[in-house]
DNA sequence: ATCAACTATAGACTATACTCTAATGTTGTT
DNA sequence: AACAACATTAGAGTATAGTCTATAGTTGAT
């Protein structure tokens, strides 16, 4: 598929997905064949790859992440191990991040109960 | 305090602390009496708002958001409801984020599967 | 053949959240 | 008095993650 199917199935916009092909985090290929134009075409893995750029986004991975976690599945570029470590590492912050969250939502807590018993 | 010993007491650098200040998170308070500077002092609320500041942060709430939430709890400038209000929506949004990470998880843990079983 | 809708590339622009520099003045210790 | 260590302000610079514009070429339907 072209660049605006990708986007019209992903919900991001052709610009965005450039700006992650640009980033390393996804790939089209160029038809050899067909001279006429330099069109990039996607595949259903992008489409795999895409959306969880965007879970991984909104629990607040930064690219640089993304991109490792990418690499850890879909490459070729580490060995076994390494891509366990890395994925290790993403779930230990994961749980770091889970962490945190609870503890925010205990100060939040707090906060209302002052609010309702007027102590602020 | 002046703007230095809170940063040593929270960790947080003064130029951060001015950003915080200028961006309306915090605010320290000029000594009318004293003529000669106009140095900033600060209370241990601010201690405590640069803390909570610090943790909203890594859970990923804007400045903005955190804006919103200093003001429900050390504010007047909303009524009650409003507060509570606020307070609810931080809330229902540190759920979503929860909701976020486990599955997150559970997709890095289908991933690390993957590796362990050469399916990638 | 024409035209809307698509594609690629380069580079400019934006928002968020800092982070740093420069200029200038103040305080406290020796 | 001198000097380090502090203070303020304004504004420039950085990183991240997009978002948009301009230019130019391509494709497919009529």
């Amino acid at each position: 598929m072209l660049i605006n199917e990708l986007s019209k199935k992903t919900g991001i916009s052709t610009h965005t997905i450039r700006f992650y092909e640009k980033s390393g985090l996804i790939e089209g290929k160029q038809d050899e064949s067909v001279k006429s134009n330099n069109y990039y075409h996607y595949d259903d893995v992008t489409v795999e790859k895409l959306e969880f750029i965007s879970d991984a986004k909104s629990v607040g991975f930064t690219i640089k992440e993304i991109g490792q976690m990418i690499d850890a599945w879909y490459n070729r570029k580490y060995t076994k191990k390494q891509k366990l470590e890395i994925l290790d590492d993403k779930l230990s912050s994961l749980e770091q991040k889970m962490k945190e969250i609870r503890e925010m939502k205990k100060q939040i807590l707090q906060f209302k109960e002052d609010v309702v018993k007027d102590r602020c």
